[in-house]
DNA sequence: TGAGAGTGTCGAAGCGCTTCGACGACCGGC
DNA sequence: GCCGGTCGTCGAAGCGCTTCGACACTCTCA
């Protein structure tokens, strides 16, 4: 508890040490004798040192920052990207980094700038889009970069995701098992699809596919987010396909609708119609009744593009694909 | 487009001036003649310079990150949270600093470890705690430091919100307006007022007050966010207290819930029920009817926050409490 | 018993930047 | 025509840390 900030070399001084010895105390990465150790760190809590952290990024070349990239905008859905954020920062506390905030908005000049001044050591970038074009930006970095999400081109770059095409797949093969026939796939708002969004695509390829496997029949429809807008297409669906016993929603933020048309149409769940779910846990949880998921797993998928990106700075090989495999809780919907 | 990374000797050298030159070109810290700026200038874009953010810091003992200590827990609506997390970030942009993410949950000590690091200039802290135990800790720091909220005891901290009695009150003023004698508030879940919440007590206090003034009656619940649970406070409000014909929601989470509850006891909105909402704009607009709103005008909050820490940051005196008037949005609720 | 191989520690050289004091060059005023 | 003032620029001294090479020891084993 002195004047101001307390410097390596006060501690040095402290502990009868060289300022070097600290530093090696600190960094384990030369041999210290017990001894000697102990007298160093109990003169650091004794002073409460803390490193200076834009001495250490300027000696070390390394900030211990890494960048997270969200987007803030339409179509996606924040509180799933929250629970990414949230995993992000606690997984990357626990390599001892740091996460700096950056939006989307400021495009490809803020990853540039942060990438060049050596603010960040590595970046993770969410909601990466089929033809993203901060995607040529990042090869050519030499920062280390993962992306949550896969770009039509990932050439080279390293990505994490959950299997979407697989979730889709599951869905319908569990809705095969319970004995349905004629299902519909209820995706992401028409705008997701058309920006290409990866994962929206791809869990309607699966879904197509699984279908098609299992001898089913099922359309896929694009489904917006406003109550007005879910109760029309629902209510269109079960007209032009009166026989649809079967259900798979993926969107988060029209989930409760969805319920909420279907009761309005006088459709029991799971009596009825039988609902599945790709969304967050807690989501599926808190709907009337309870729905059968298969869930986002933002804290494995946001854990994992932390441990990716810190082999990367390590100097590791990591795979360049990451798909974590879909996991389908059965509740009352089904 | 060298080797590698870009150092201001270079620039000076390509420039033919000195060193500090070129620091002063970017500072603006002493005069410098048109013509030498305008070299510096040109070398700094021919090489694609960026400054070193660790020299920076080290030289300058300024780091130009500001924290942003985000909760990521039970009862707090994340869509909102993100709203504020976006403005905050894009305003840090504009006085050219960029935002670290810190999660409520590492603490005090997550704090202190970024300000003794002089990792960051300044702190922004959201959904503070009447009884919150960081605040102590704020207030010994050297680094200047906002709260998005109040605290009991905000003694000498700086504080911006929106101003939530008025809220609580406007809602009751306007639903008074339009004839409603016998109105209610469904507020936060009740774990949010027992944690001592401040924005969730002062709408409360808000609401009572006014229809005291007004001479109404009126009652205040809290409101869980599924839909069962929300259904049933509903219904039993409409029990307890049938001629109720006016209602203030004040949990976003809730919004369609309570929407849905109500077309499900036959009440229609506005025609039997008038709903005022105190949510984000895009909720109010997205429900079905859409609903008379107060905004949480988290663009603006996040903002004032930025602006005011970077104001503490030049040492320039600000006030210790900002509160924003709540704005009325009329839609089709009421 | 002495060469060779570790250990444990130190001193000093930067890392890339900001900032202070110094110093010509040029100005206007007397 | 000399003096005091800007104005514009420069050189050098750090900021607090990491890391490299050196060095004094202590072991080991031929």
């Amino acid at each position: 508890m002195n004047g101001r900030t307390v410097t390596i070399a006060q501690v040095a001084k402290h502990a009868g040490v060289a300022v070097s010895t600290v530093s090696y105390v600190l960094s384990g990465k030369r041999t210290i004798s017990a001894d000697t150790r102990r007298r160093v760190l109990d003169s650091i809590s004794a002073l409460g040192y803390h490193p200076n952290a834009g001495a250490r990024a300027l000696a070390s070349k390394r900030s211990n920052v890494i960048a997270l990239v969200l987007p803030l905008r339409a179509g996606v859905h924040v509180p799933v990207m929250m629970r990414f954020a949230g995993a992000v920062v606690t997984a990357a506390r626990r390599f001892d980094h740091d996460v700096l905030l950056l939006t989307a908005d400021e495009g490809a000049a803020g990853i540039r700038r942060v990438a060049a001044s050596a603010l960040v050591d590595a970046l993770v970038l969410m909601d990466v889009e089929m033809d993203d074009r901060r995607v040529p930006l990042l090869r050519e970095l030499a920062e280390p970069s993962v992306l949550i999400g896969f770009p039509a081109e990932p050439g080279g770059l390293t990505c994490v995701d959950l299997d979407f095409r697989a979730a889709g797949a599951r869905c319908v093969e569990h809705l095969a098992e319970r004995g349905h026939e004629e299902i519909a796939l209820l995706g992401a708002p028409s705008v997701v699809y058309e920006r290409g969004t990866g994962f929206a695509r791809r869990t309607r390829e699966g879904f197509v596919e699984a279908v098609e496997a299992h001898g089913l029949t099922g359309v896929a429809l694009p489904c917006e987010e406003t109550f007005d807008d879910v109760y029309e297409t629902v209510r269109d669906l079960l007209l032009d396909h009166p026989g649809t016993s079967g259900l798979v929603v993926h969107n988060e933020a029209a989930v409760g609708h969805v319920l909420g048309a279907l009761r309005q149409l006088d459709r029991r769940v799971p009596h009825d119609v039988a609902v599945v779910a790709i969304c967050p846990d807690d989501v599926a949880e808190r709907a009337s009744p309870p729905l059968t998921s298969v869930l986002i797993p933002a804290e494995e998928v946001g854990r994992e593009a932390v441990r990716l990106v810190m082999d990367k700075l390590e100097g590791r090989v990591v795979p360049h694909s990451t798909l974590l495999a879909p996991q389908l809780a059965i509740r009352a919907s089904t």
